[in-house]
DNA sequence: TCTGCTCGTTCGACTTGACGAACGCCTCCA
DNA sequence: TGGAGGCGTTCGTCAAGTCGAACGAGCAGA
């Protein structure tokens, strides 16, 4: 069986600012702006044109110096399309993949509940999540999401043959796989009425 | 069956901004500012000072007058002690159930497949997610985490008494639940094995 | 090479946000 | 009754963000 893969470390990067507390924000902002823009390949020539804004403000910023107003933000972030906290916030760690069947279970101080920490949300992640009921039949390929993609699943009831397109497992009831989205993968119920929860998690 | 629990009040937001898209964010800045003031118990001077700025300048911001720099509203999330975020997007919901069978299903093209969304992701919120195995018993009940937590709760089997500690909801096998995970809320068993999947969201 | 284009940065003029003081309003208490 | 102290708002001043234009650098093609 499988195995884990990635992580560990992950989750935390709480260095950020979990709070308000910490850095400056005018820091987080310039890389962040930085980074979203080359993310989606603009000149800040174009990105400025798009935004509303004078491209020497947009140079500013990105250099660190100046203190946007939340007018200025916002019209990047729409030209952007980002949401808002996206450009304050600390950036994100990676992706990762933890294969259940067990894990750090928490027991209760009484015998009759357990839980388990199946995956501790990467800061900035969205996660929508999902039920999904199917039948036995040909697989369901899934095409690939958007970039940063990762689904988690767990399977409620039935069972099922999930994950990547070229290599998937097959699971039980109260199984976890998470795998990336971003590749094809597929989802093929094996008993009748399976039922599973899908998180999505996109970032 | 039943649905939503509670509220009512809360109301509104949905308009939100999923991506930076829609409003005024001035608009959202000063109804936030004021929410989050009154929810600490401050007055405006009181604010202002921790704050480091002008009480002037807090005036105008709640006004929604004004389009205030990053570094302010930077002081006045760490004076509030609350997240950048949330002071730029939109407050959130309640409890919300959705049962087996019902909510927005989207089949597929094979009739044999299908997803329903059970919650989309509000901006910069984190979501873990953890498997729940539980037997017939006391209820458990849960301190309050931290504010802004909201639990999402889908049972794989068996059944439960689930939800805010003063109104609980009984689920079956493929029901869902989403509750405030910063009141006090319980969970129970009422059948052998009852498994269930829980996304804790924090924001 | 020279022209024409786009890139990102720098500079002065203008607009505007942040500040502190003063104001009106209220409550409390001598 | 009047003074003191809190509240939130308004006003004039000053600093700072935003803008548009000009600049130097890099690159493609005639």
């Amino acid at each position: 069986m499988a195995d884990v893969a990635g992580d560990g470390a992950a989750a935390d990067a709480v260095t950020g600012s979990g709070r308000a507390g910490g850095p400056n924000p005018i820091e987080l902002i310039a890389v962040s702006i930085r980074r979203e823009r080359e993310r989606t390949g603009l000149s800040m020539t174009e990105l400025a044109k798009r935004a509303g804004i004078a491209k020497s403000t947009l140079s500013q910023l990105e250099s660190g110096t100046g203190n946007p107003s939340v007018e200025t933000l916002w019209a990047l972030g729409v030209a952007l399309d980002v949401p808002f906290s996206r450009l304050v916030d600390p950036p994100r760690p990676v992706v990762k993949v933890i294969r259940a069947g067990e894990g750090p279970v928490t027991h209760s101080e009484r015998a009759d509940y357990s839980a388990t920490l199946l995956a501790s949300c990467p800061p900035n992640a969205r996660r929508d999540i999902y039920r999904i009921e199917a039948q036995p039949g040909e697989a369901r390929t899934s095409d690939p999401h958007n970039p940063g993609t990762t689904e988690h699943l767990l399977l409620s009831a039935g069972r099922a043959l999930v994950g990547p397109a070229e290599d998937p497992v097959e699971l039980a009831p109260g199984d976890y796989i998470a795998y990336p989205g971003d590749t094809p993968h597929i989802f093929r119920a094996l008993a009748p009425d399976t039922a599973a929860v899908i998180v999505m998690e996109h970032t």
